[in-house]
RNA sequence: GGUCCCGUAGCUCAACUGGAUAGAGCAUCUGCCUUCUAAGCAGACGGUUUUGGGUUCGAGUCCCAACGGGAUCACCA
């Protein structure tokens, strides 16, 4: 579409000098998609060229009109609505555009690698408890946007920190030690991270139970919070830990392993990769010896108390901490080390976008900040990609009051309710077990993918377990049908001996609404790099919803296998395999595969 | 209180980055399966884009103010 619209601009550059007598900027010449209730393809915005025409809008678009229609042959007619000029473009364009789209192998993909290395962070959770319903909407928008990122041409490389060490653990380690006789997740079948997680809720239910007997004894609620025996006793561990104690670093290890088996089998599910991990437990201090050098180099500055701080008054923001008065590091510092550690292990790196959710965008501000006064260049290309909070209908989920939606859960009951709907319609029953399974998986994650992308990220979101994820109209599963449909049909077109590889098609088999249709697909590789330029996968689900919409009325009345008119049936089997590979390849960018039949 | 984000149909979301009569889905109602998969299609209903100013040919979009919601401003992560 830039195609066309940069000639047509240059036209109707030629079209003001020859009507006008004017010299225009390219710029002052607007290109867009004509509305849909109106005749047409290109509508050019004439109100700016007004002052140039000296003329009313609908005069200064006829008298263009007119020029372009005899001297562009691409413009086969054209109408004025008021300040707008409606073109319409010939079918030979559209059709020539078609096939040698259809020629690409991935139409709208840049070439591997041609763009910068980047990095993308995402999921980063905590060993202590298992994921969340927020983890998979971090998890879905970080995976699809690396892809996304990958297809418009960028290396990327997908990152997560695990973070694996602090009070968080501890304190199911020592719940386990109290409580837990021994349990493994061998022992007693439960996965890894849910028997971690069963020791975290263990440890609060005690450590409440001690802070109300503490009060109860005449202590304030702050020094109960403070004290409880069993918070302390967290504590003590955390500092076992980091004095490298040999049974509490066993602990500590045996502890992460079971939760991460336990991860690896729910990012499985979820069908999201990494290409390296990173630990804090291995990164933590790395940030400590990069304050002490930018201390010298007076980035930092000591105060009495002996902690260290960063001045960021003159930016706009705050003071900020980056070492504790006892020398111990902070957040801030592991992600200073942390982010010194990738530039180095990946050189040229352009930058590091970090999935994380918008309670943190102070945070990477500071970063962003720390990491350029100490001289890491481009620091200011680092993005933090923040997103908004998915609510539940009783509001924030509440680890502490059994509100939160468990990741495994909701994946198990989106293949369950996908399972229950295809056996209701009953199209699949000889299918295989195995493949009934994996369909059911394709088609509810897949609605659980699209629900979750679908949203902007910055935009915060309602999730109604109840409700819960629809299956017909704006879905995942709504394409998923189409593209089945329009499979199908290929497939039948094979079976009956029609080639389904179409090298050319006689213009004049077009109608106008598959003409709005090919003009719909060859926006793509805009829509991918719009999408990549801003982070934003809901690009890509809107593109493919349009399309898939527009396609599904168009199937609606317009047979392939029974239309007797040869050069109609082949139009309509390149428009229905165009269909096909631009949206297998959309959805993949979104992490949601398509299922041959449902 | 300072800073940032959000506010569009009863609900969940769009709106090509300043362009035409603000569009979809859900919900409600009405039609359409001897026709390539009806998880579909067509139609009806539904709006002072929170409010008030401003900028200009033109504002849901940009600026200012107010109101409402959220986040953040920790020697937590």
């Amino acid at each position: 579409m830039q195609h066309l619209d940069s000639i047509l601009t240059q036209s109707a550059i030629v079209a003001c000098k020859a009507c006008f007598d004017a010299d225009i900027q390219a710029s002052t010449i607007q290109i867009q998609q004509t509305r849909k209730e109106f005749e047409g393809h290109r509508t050019l915005v004439v109100f700016p060229l007004t002052r140039i025409s000296k003329n009313s809008p609908e005069e200064t678009g006829r008298l263009l009109g007119e020029w372009l229609l005899a001297h562009d042959a691409l413009v086969v007619g054209f109408q004025t609505v008021k300040g707008f000029l409606n073109l319409s473009i010939s079918s030979t364009y559209w059709s020539e555009q078609l096939i040698a789209a259809l020629q690409i192998t991935h139409y709208g993909i840049a070439p591997l690698n041609s763009l910068p290395r980047v990095m993308v962070e995402y999921s980063s959770p905590n060993t202590n408890k298992p994921l969340h319903l927020g983890h998979l909407r971090n998890n879905f928008l970080g995976f699809s946007v690396a892809k996304i990122l990958q297809a418009a041409g960028h290396e990327v490389i997908k990152v997560q920190i695990i973070n694996d060490r602090g009070i968080h653990i501890c304190k199911s380690m020592v719940a386990w030690q109290r409580f837990g006789n021994g349990e493994t997740p061998d022992s007693s079948g439960m996965k890894g991270d849910k028997l971690v997680g069963k020791y975290y809720v263990a440890f609060d239910a005690e450590y409440k139970k001690e802070m109300a007997h503490m009060m109860a004894q005449g202590h304030t609620e702050d020094e109960a919070k403070k004290s409880a025996p069993i918070l302390l006793a967290a504590q003590n561990l955390l500092h076992q830990w980091e004095r490298g104690d040999a049974e509490v670093v066993e602990l500590w290890k045996q502890m992460n392993a079971w939760v991460y088996t336990g991860f690896e089998d729910t990012y499985k599910e979820m069908g999201v990769t990494f290409d390296k991990l990173y630990y804090e437990s291995d990164t933590y201090l790395l940030g400590k010896a990069q304050v002490e050098k930018g201390l010298d180099e007076g980035v930092f500055f000591r105060k009495d108390d002996g902690s260290t701080w960063i001045d960021l008054t003159d930016e706009g923001l705050d003071e900020k901490l980056v070492l504790r008065k006892d020398g111990t590091s902070v957040y801030m510092t592991q992600d200073i080390g942390t982010a010194l550690l990738r530039y180095e292990e990946f050189p040229g790196l352009d930058r590091q976008i970090y999935t994380v959710g918008n309670e943190q965008e102070y945070h990477f501000k500071v970063l962003f900040k720390i990491l350029s006064k100490l001289g890491i260049e481009g620091a200011e290309r680092n993005s933090h990609l923040s997103y908004g909070m998915v609510e539940l209908p009783e509001g924030k989920m509440k680890s502490r009051e059994g509100t939160v939606v468990d990741a495994d859960d909701l994946l198990a009951e989106m293949a369950e309710t996908s399972k229950r709907m295809a056996s209701e319609l009953g199209k699949i029953n000889d299918l295989s077990e195995s493949e009934k399974s994996s369909l059911f998986k394709q088609v509810g994650y897949g609605a659980l993918k699209y629900f979750l992308l679908k949203v902007s990220p910055q935009k915060s979101m309602m999730f109604d377990p109840v409700a819960s994820v629809d299956f017909i109209g704006n879905t995942g599963p709504f394409i998923q049908f189409n593209f089945v449909r329009a499979k199908s049909v290929l497939r039948k077109c094979l079976d009956e001996g029609i080639p389904t590889t179409i090298d050319s098609v006689d213009p004049n088999a077009w109608d106008e609404s598959e003409l709005r249709i090919i003009q719909q697909t060859l926006q793509w590789p805009e829509i991918v790099q719009s999408a990549a330029a801003q982070y934003d996968p809901s690009v890509i689900a809107n593109h493919s919803y349009e399309l898939t919409k527009a396609y599904s009325r168009w199937y609606q009345d317009h047979s392939v296998l029974k239309e007797p008119n040869e050069a109609k049936c082949a139009a309509r089997i390149a428009l229905t395999h165009m269909y096909t590979r631009q949206i297998e390849t959309a959805m993949a960018l979104l992490g949601i595969e398509m299922p041959e039949r449902m």
